[in-house]
RNA sequence: GCUCUUGUAGCUCAGGGGUAGAGCACUUCCUUGGUAAGGAAGAGGUCACGGGUUCAAAUCCCGUCAAGAGCUCCA
């Protein structure tokens, strides 16, 4: 898993038909696009007060660019999580410079107090209107309201048809409505950005005016003021200040360069998760960074994920010998998916090599399971678009870890991985996150091997799920297409959700690689593999983590965990002599021997968020104490230099918050 | 990948057709101070890169690269 979190692609029927040579389904993507773009009557009438108020305010939104750009088109105008959007179609282009002017005209209708109206009109009604181009308008126009044609298409026969109308502004809409615009009196436009048609790629782009709105200005300023405090701890503005990781140009997109800041946190990280493994009879391994062509011809990834793999590495020799035939690009391409010529792949997954460790001898059952872990890094050719700080990059370090097991020890190790995710994100004091337990959709033969033995895995992850006493949804089709799976799943300062650990069921890949063990009936058994990671990728992990500590590390993540501060250079010995005690206790501390003033030396501790500085002066010199300060509990009074140490190795050892 | 926006000193940013600005950081000197900024001086930039327009381009235009937001994608 990694950035995307998943093995493999649960929603790309093709790819998943080629790799298990099951007939074709009628599951159709577009179909399900459009069911999860349109509410029904029955949800939309549950919508809640504020999602009434901001789905009106869109309405406002789309009244007042009609008035600015009559040619406006619109398509949809929903409420969001965070405010609202209206997606619009028009030749000017929208850009921030033209908010006040759009803000202003928002004002005007509001200022009317205009009366929402519903009006239940026939189908004819409608059609007739939007061909006249009276809806989403303020009057009729000369091209037709094409969105809102296609729109009505997709409404069911039996349905109501219904138009709102505030003032002149007419508009295809299911409702509901606040009574009047003079409700909608605490919004903002936010942003533009632009957005596929019904979210198909292969649909016009449309421009997507995002805005928000809240019940009074108060709530508004609230909201507001936490976007700015959000701000305040992305991780790539923390990275920076705090030189925890650096993306170089020079190096590459999406390739993370981890600073000695950063590398502490990973490598605390690591060594935290390595004590994990060992208590639960993990084994480490190591595995290089790339593979044969074949091993991934074999389990399938490079034949259907070449468009997010690095291009494979091709022998200088063999390119010379194609070079002197004549090959064109296109030709080498071919011959390297054909198999005619060999080659390596940067690797897009740990799982083949891993597999080839436990293939690499006869297994009994006796050795089962058999579970192997590393932090191995992979690489994948993620869109440029895409990338995000840490948190989508192109190559990136999974904990990973594969277990093989009998079809008896799946539910046992699921709970393993389960309780290893609840200790770890237990000790980093995560609590908001969600559980999504993604399960073969019943109505879809979108999956690989026995029913059985999904709906088997499936409840198991479902147990396990619910013994994990988090909060957790089912989702049908959510499961990868080689089996169920768990995910947890966070979100960023931006609200982003972003997958981190996984747990997924496989029965695809033991098939592949035909791999066995000899059971007690001495006769050969396929094995279950499962795939965990806990933190997904380090990257993105400490990416997360970043945002959820917003810097300010617990103690043992530190990268720097205590600062002596002299009050002047005359106490600079006894400062050497603190540290040195503590550095000898194996803790991460500094000096700061600059002639600056202590309430400077003081301040620069704390933008560099340092969980305790130590201020020494003539009393702490004299006394052979030290004063300590923590960054959010302030002056935390003076004691012993070798009563502090004891106190911060216990706090760094027992990883307290 | 697509749309829009952005790219000026290590960082945060101002400026803008006529040879480059601030604050912080950095270096040196003075200061040796008790819980969030002591003072002075100095150094530092091919204004992302490549073309074009112009007497003249950091500034305008085109392209490339990169970043941000959103969409699409995420084995």
């Amino acid at each position: 898993m990694g950035p995307g979190g998943r093995w493999f692609e649960s929603s790309r029927p093709d790819h998943f038909f080629s790799l298990t040579q099951n007939p074709p389904s009628l599951f159709d993507p577009m179909a399900e696009a459009e069911a999860k773009q349109r509410k029904t009557l029955e949800e939309r009438a549950q919508m809640s007060d504020l999602e009434r108020l901001r789905h009106s305010t869109a309405h406002v939104l789309a009244t007042a660019i009609a008035k600015l750009w009559p040619d406006a088109q619109f398509a949809y105008g929903p409420p969001t999580e965070q405010g609202f959007y209206y997606d619009v179609d028009l030749e000017h282009r929208i850009t921030p410079e033209d908010f006040p002017a759009i803000e202003a005209e928002m004002k005007k209708v509001v200022k009317e107090n205009q009366s929402f109206e519903r009006l239940v009109v026939s189908r004819d009604e409608a059609l007739t209107m939007a061909k006249s181009g009276r809806l989403a308008a303020l009057g009729e126009r000369e091209t037709p309201s094409t969105f809102k044609i296609d729109l009505l298409e997709e409404i069911p026969e039996d349905e109501e048809i219904s138009i709102y109308k505030n003032g002149d502004f007419w508009d295809l809409c299911a409702g509901p409505h606040v009574p009047r615009t003079g409700n909608c009196k605490a919004f903002k436009v936010m942003s533009v950005a632009s957005a596929f048609y019904k979210g198909d790629a292969n649909n016009p782009q449309l421009q997507r005016v995002y805005g928000t709105a809240f019940k009074n200005k108060t709530e508004l300023e609230e909201h507001l003021d936490r976007l700015e405090q959000a701000k305040e701890r992305d991780h790539r503005k923390l990275g920076k200040e705090l030189d925890l990781f650096h993306i170089d140009e020079a190096v590459g997109q999406g390739l993370i360069l981890w600073m000695p800041n950063g590398a502490v946190v990973r490598q605390e990280l690591q060594t935290f998760i390595s004590e994990e493994l060992a208590k639960q009879g993990y084994s480490q391994v190591f595995t290089p960074h790339i593979g044969k062509l074949d091993l991934y011809r074999t389990s399938g990834h490079f034949p259907y994920y070449q468009d997010s793999q690095y291009p494979p590495l091709v022998e200088r020799e063999q390119l010379r010998l194609l070079a002197d035939e004549g090959c064109s690009c296109g030709e080498l391409s071919n011959r390297l998916s054909s198999g005619d010529i060999d080659g390596f792949l940067l690797k897009p997954m740990n799982c083949p090599h891993h597999i080839k460790i436990f293939a690499s001898r006869p297994r009994s059952y006796r050795d089962l399971p058999v579970r192997l872990a590393e932090f191995g890094t992979v690489y994948r050719w993620e869109q440029s678009g895409e990338l995000n700080g840490m948190t989508r990059v192109r190559g990136f370090t999974q904990d990973d870890a594969h277990l093989f097991c009998t079809e008896d020890q799946v539910a046992d190790e699921i709970m393993g991985c389960l309780s290893l995710v609840k200790t770890i994100f237990n000790t980093l004091g995560m609590e908001d996150y969600r559980v999504r337990v993604g399960l073969r959709d019943p109505d879809s033969d979108k999956f690989a091997g026995d029913p059985e033995k999904w709906d088997k895995a499936g409840a198991a992850l479902r147990d396990a799920a619910e013994k994990l006493g988090a909060p957790f949804t089912e989702e049908p089709g959510e499961a990868a297409f080689y089996g169920p799976k768990i995910d947890f799943v966070v979100k960023d300062v931006i609200g982003r959700e972003w997958q981190l650990g996984t747990v997924q069921v496989d029965y695809v890949l033991p098939e592949r690689f035909d791999l066995s063990y000899i059971g007690p009936d001495n006769k050969p058994h396929r094995p279950v593999m499962i795939h965990r990671a806990p933190f997904g990728s380090m990257e993105r992990f400490v990416g997360v983590l970043i945002e959820h500590f917003a810097g300010k590390f617990p103690t043992w993540l530190a990268p720097e965990q205590v600062r002596i501060l002299p009050i002047s250079e005359k106490f600079l010995d006894f400062a050497t002599e603190v540290e040195t005690e503590l550095k000898s206790a194996g803790v991460r501390v500094t000096t700061d021997a600059s002639s600056d003033k202590i309430g400077a030396k003081i301040r620069l501790a704390q933008i560099d968020k340092i969980p305790y500085m130590l201020v020494i002066g003539a009393r702490e010199a004299e006394s052979k104490e030290v004063s300590i300060r923590h960054r959010d509990r302030g002056d935390a009074g003076s004691c012993g230099v070798v009563a502090f140490r004891e106190r911060l190795v216990e706090e760094i050892r027992s990883r307290s918050l």
